[in-house]
DNA sequence: ATTACTATCTCACGAGTAC
DNA sequence: TGTACTCGTGAGATAGTAA
């Protein structure tokens, strides 16, 4: 808890970029205060509960005055500075989802086993989905608008195609691990036959056989979002 | 220049440390109020002003809510850090005085050239000092005070010692670069008989004949402080 | 040209409280 | 329990101005 006022904080951090560290450096409050986009009278006004703060150090010389940062202020800044550090280095980058399990094979696991994607599946995610897609029912609002939020990142794209008699949607495919052991992929449709509270899961192997769960039980999965989101 | 208000930053701060960038993370006011060592009332007001500036987004399940951070919310955050990181680390560490040479040979040289002296000189600064010390008038209040807090920074101690008819004070030795090109070492000396206003600088050269410069010459002075001050 | 005072305004915060 | 309204207080900012 920085006992420095927050909207000192960019002042003193204006004072550490002109070298104010270790030596003093002179500075005008008129300057200071263009350099944060405050008055002059702020920047006055910063330097003087600063200073009484034990932040910094001034000295005048006649109509000249010189600022330099103390050991405390150094120790104010880097406290400030590892708070936020810490507290942006300790999010987790990846997107959580919970829900039960609604159906072992819907109908998109007919779709999913078509040729056109199977080939695709195999070339760029290594291997041929078990045929079956897991239908999983997210319950709570936030899981739902986490899942609209998903085309935002980025994803292994498995393109439509057409047999001649009618054309398939595309594929979006996000790497995913199931209860944190097993490695799967959530898909979103291009033309999904669910409303937006269903996730679609695809994975190497049965699911359900593997983790011993069926329709009803509770399961968790997460997507890996190394990257930010593109905008 | 970040747009996020100021006393906002340890609100999305906490907000991140609780995992809220890429999940939606159930939260109340009062617990929020809390974190940030504010009231509840301002736990609210500051996730409605967050809110509608999009640097969170908020979906209430009943009396839940739950908040996630937005990419813009993100992006605002890691300029803040951005900033701050680099005024600390542009900081150059290093104390500089700036003044006049005053006298090529004072009585310092006499002692400075006792074998006393001599001997530590040559084990822990590596040389004999060049029998004549070159002193510094500063000119400017600031290099005096810096002069002033000099010891508080480590420095390589000499130790005084006895002759038999008296005693020789310690010297303290800071490693310093003289016109940013010849290495030497600004001496404090536990007896001195100059003022606060002169600094007297020892190598294993002639300063005056490798600079060229004379009595009256302005020269420049840096010394190191790698590490934080002692405290 | 400076710095920093006074007065004024805005807004951040907490108390009380409705829902 | 919760959230978030209103209201009073005071801190932070600016304009004007003295020195």
């Amino acid at each position: 808890m920085p006992e420095l006022k927050l909207q000192h904080i960019l002042t003193l951090a204006e004072l550490f970029s002109k070298g104010a560290r270790y030596n003093f450096i002179p500075i005008t409050t008129s300057s200071l205060g263009k350099s944060i986009h405050k008055s002059q009278q702020a920047a006055s006004k910063h330097l003087l509960e600063l200073e009484s703060d034990g932040y910094i150090e001034r000295i005048r010389s006649g109509t000249r005055v010189s600022v330099r940062i103390t050991t405390k202020g150094h120790a104010e800044m880097i406290k400030i500075f590892s708070t936020l550090k810490s507290s942006l280095e300790t999010s987790p980058s990846y997107v959580e989802f919970r829900g039960v399990i609604v159906s072992g094979m819907g109908e998109g696991a007919y779709y999913m086993s078509m040729k056109g994607y199977t080939k695709q599946f195999k070339s760029k995610l290594g291997y041929v989905p078990f045929p079956g897609t897991l239908n999983v029912k997210l319950k709570d609002k936030e899981f739902i608008e986490a899942k609209r939020s998903l085309d935002a990142y980025p994803a292994v794209l498995v393109h439509g195609f057409s047999d001649g008699k009618r054309t398939y949607g595309w594929v979006k495919c996000y790497p995913a691990r199931v209860n944190n052991s097993i490695d799967a992929a959530l898909i979103l449709l291009e033309r999904t036959h669910h409303d937006d509270s269903v996730i679609e899961l695809i994975s190497k192997d049965n699911i359900k056989k593997l983790t011993k769960l069926s329709t009803g039980s509770q399961i968790t999965i997460r997507v890996n979002v190394k990257s930010k989101p593109a905008q």
